[in-house]
DNA sequence: TATATATTTAACTAAATGGTTAAATTATAT
DNA sequence: ATATAATTTAACCATTTAGTTAAATATATA
């Protein structure tokens, strides 16, 4: 008889940094294969592959795909949030323009990393399935208090007069647009600056000069008077 | 024998504005069921129930599910195309503020219409595979001419100094995030705003909203010295 | 009306794919 | 060493799904 099916094994302390477990095999590989490909595109066989193991392991520690997909979805918002968190974390001090820098500058370097993660995200709310409205559910209530912080500064300054009169909502979805949408055009991009002009490379430089134009396009339509400019 | 395999149909002039031939029964289904579930996802079957017609007549037509998403990408991409280029039209004689205020209300307007072709046009250029690179370049050359010319004018008003140095390409890409990306959270926002208190709803004046909102973000972090700020 | 052509369909096929199972192997404790 | 539990695997199954085909029906044409 066979042990804990179905369950995500407790996971054994690993003795060196490359020991990964078979069950933590199988989530990166799941991780790679889904970003790449969706839910629908994905397929349990490839992932085993990826993972090097049997494919009825996948099912023997995740139940189904769908399981499979879920943990993996929460890992990858998880992880990314925790990035943009960490990231953030740095610069809470400062005002509201310096803020506005950390949260552009954050979400850039953690997508730069991953960047498959917004497409990733973005692909599979489209039918809203009851299975990924529950996961969706979960994140939104994990995730919502660093908006929420940013929405009761952002209204403090607003009463100050400080900053016009955008609605915090627009300003977020303004923000997380220019953010989000610099990765879900990466490979058209790509594709495109190689015959026709204006080669984009996604490296640091480019990062770099999307996180200032960012900064500098949001913080400058927000703010009435312009003190002490961004620096170029 | 049958007649013209594989070829879609010389468009017949229709009778009446109801009449639809059975290859444009097919066309609007696919482009349904495309949008909704993706490549992937979409089912032939379902199609060709949405179409009210049978499986095999898809095929007939359209050789294969490849093909059939080929010409909805393609009929997507020039639609939403020819609406904006029509939408922009009618302003295109003012200034550079006039023209951003055009360009961002012309996508807004269009996606409100087709809030599924954002989602559906970015999720398969994932693993970027042959056959959806050859759509994708001749839909870039198709639809380079309207940046081409926004790039123009945007490197023509920089020239005289009356925006500031924000590079061409981060001004199109932050401005065509703001828009789309409102239209890729569209399912989540509108989950998200039930049960969580500040209660979007996709409808005109979230529309209006949206337009106003874009614009004066990107025109206050272009314009340098603010002159009759745009209207609230 | 008769003939040819265009259109539509039901039934079928082959391959892919998620999932199962029982047996084999390996690790662990006694 | 031996028994027990945990882990891994090859072979199999049932279903789904893109695609085919030959026959039937409608439509135009002579």
């Amino acid at each position: 008889m066979q042990a804990s099916p179905h369950i995500v094994k407790t996971v054994k302390p690993f003795d060196t940094a490359s020991a990964q477990t078979t069950p933590q095999k199988i989530l990166s590989a799941a991780q790679l294969e889904f970003c790449e490909k969706g839910f629908d595109g994905a397929r349990m066989h490839s992932i085993a592959l990826r993972a090097g193991v049997n494919k009825a392991l996948l099912h023997y520690y995740f139940h189904s795909k769908e399981m499979l997909f879920e943990i993996t979805l929460k890992r990858v918002v998880e992880l990314l949030w925790n990035n943009v968190q960490t990231e953030l974390a740095a610069h809470v001090q400062g005002n509201l323009r310096a803020l506005i820098q950390a949260i552009v500058s954050a979400y850039i370097t953690t997508f730069a990393s991953n960047p498959d993660f917004p497409r990733f995200i973005f692909r599979e709310f489209s039918q809203a399935s009851p299975t990924f409205l529950g996961v969706l559910k979960e994140i939104v209530s994990s995730i919502s208090i660093a908006p929420q912080t940013i929405f009761s500064i952002y209204a403090k300054e607003m009463k100050k007069g400080s900053i016009q009169r955008i609605e915090p909502v627009h300003f977020m979805m303004n923000l997380m647009g220019m953010c989000a949408f610099t990765f879900l055009v990466k490979n058209m991009v790509e594709e495109i600056s190689t015959n026709y002009g204006h080669g984009i490379r996604y490296n640091r430089e480019f990062y770099s000069a999307r996180i200032k134009a960012i900064t500098k396009m949001a913080c400058d339509g927000i703010f009435i008077e312009k003190n002490g400019s961004i620096q170029q």
